[in-house]
DNA sequence: TGAACCTTGACACATCCGTGCTAAGGTTGC
DNA sequence: GCAACCTTAGCACGGATGTGTCAAGGTTCA
């Protein structure tokens, strides 16, 4: 078999058998399997399984932040509506009738949040 | 007082004055105070509340989501962190050894997850 | 063929998230 | 000055996350 098994790849890694497969059901880390459905862990998914720890530790965030940062990266729609309610900015910028700044957010978020989006 | 009181807020928002306060306390949204430490929402803080109840529902996904989304768009480092690990393809690109890709990617998270980032 | 691995599925548990409620005390406004 | 609001702090609780462990069964290989 190229690539270790489930078991093996746990021992190198730090994860465990079990958040192996967890990761893999919530989509983060996806091995080929072999003919027969055992895992294979090559070493492109050792190296993301090591990085995302790291990841995790470093910036203290939990697994299912990484996962919604996913859901962003393709679901484009969802990275716009999520973008466009951060760059509603907390105060309307200078200039601008503060009545008229307001409708065009409306707008804006019609746009991208309405049913027709 | 030129905005409304936070039950007020509650009423035209549909969000419970609970959840306003917890909206705050995650930095979601930040009302302006009166002199006396009442919070005072003005139309832009409204509008915000409104979309983002919409965002949320539309898009099935809770406020840690969206906190976390703001840690990304506040902190160049963790944004960058989390790409540089998506990016590392689960299969090397065509034409590179696998060797040379992979000492490639861990240098890359070297540079972007290591001490001295 | 039998030991040692793999699979999925399920139960269990600690922790956190989202939310309501209550308590003790300050502010507002008639 | 009192009713009706606001503040923070805290308890409580259901549901989701993250993790271990066990069971029942398929695969590998000496």
């Amino acid at each position: 078999m190229d690539g270790l098994t489930i078991n093996e790849a746990a021992e190198t890694t730090g994860w465990s058998p079990r958040m192996l497969r967890y990761l893999e059901s919530v989509g983060l880390i996806l091995p080929p399997r072999t003919d027969s459905g055992y895992r294979k862990f090559g070493p492109e998914e050792l190296q993301r399984l090591r990085t995302l720890k790291e990841l995790l530790a470093r910036f203290d965030c939990g697994l299912s932040d990484i996962a919604f940062a996913k859901r962003m990266r393709e679901d484009e729609e969802l990275k716009q509506a999520v973008d466009t309610w951060f760059e509603a900015a907390p105060r309307p910028p200078e200039g601008v009738a503060s009545d008229d700044w307001l409708r065009w957010e409306q707008e804006k978020h019609q746009r991208l949040l309405g049913i027709a989006a």
